[in-house]
DNA sequence: CCATTTTTACGATTTTATTCGTAGGCAATG
DNA sequence: CATTGCCTACGAATAAAATCGTAAAAATGG
């Protein structure tokens, strides 16, 4: 049932848990390295936000020796809900259907996902 | 073309433009009113954004009378498109497909929503 | 025409998010 | 066993967003 906790993460904190959900598990320094490719703030500055994002329960961690092996501890699939729920009540009245066809209808998506789409339709219609 | 401009609404000031956006134009009163609904900050508060809207060009306003009149600068339509694109590129790997995908898995839609649905993806095919 | 209300302007404060600097610990290695 | 480097902790600085308080001008309406 999931009474899913609703700490949002920041946008830096998502950006955190991109990298968190893709490794699995990393080290302050993996995930700096990471952000570095985009971004440049300092190895504190990473280091600061994982610990803050452990305070809130968003990563857990592993601290058994010196140097910490941190995890994300919300997935991947209920953060995305998170934030389209936050963002169908905000922006489109609530409706999830209007946010389908806004997005369906201003990016291009290739023969292969249009199919991918008319299934899960096929299917959703059939209940 | 829509070079849009990338200034990025704050989530308070897209609660304002929902108003903005529904009722066309309003006075500070009448935005400050409709927010009061569900959410208890103070009139000033209310002004003070309006103003910064104004400033960022969020927002036009007449002020040829004491009380100045407002209006939304920025389309509805274009700041979907904007809180989107952020969306899909932080949370969707860049694939609005997946964004579809997750929308149209977890949120209920009616069966007239999926024929609207189904009508957009027809068209979407045939090109 | 005076008192009250409503409005704008705008600086200041508060809150939240992000960034950094510094100190202390531990471990590798020359 | 000292030096160097990498790690965590953590307070503090900075930045960005939201809120408020107060003053002054205009409007309202007895």
């Amino acid at each position: 049932m999931a009474l899913d906790n609703q700490i949002k993460p920041t946008e830096s904190e998502v950006e955190i848990l991109r990298v968190l959900w893709d490794k699995g598990t990393a080290t302050v320094r993996e995930v700096h390295d990471v952000l570095s490719l985009h971004k440049d703030s300092g190895y504190t500055t990473t280091l600061k936000l994982l610990q803050i994002m452990y305070e809130k329960g968003l990563v857990k961690r592993d601290d058994s020796s010196k140097t910490h092996i941190y995890r994300a501890n919300v997935s991947k699939e209920n953060t995305q809900q998170q934030f389209m729920g936050k963002m169908i009540n905000s922006l489109f009245g609530g409706s999830s259907t209007q946010l389908v066809m806004q997005a369906l209808g201003n990016h291009t998506a290739t023969k292969e996902e249009l199919d991918e789409i008319q299934q899960l339709l096929n299917q959703l219609k059939k209940q």
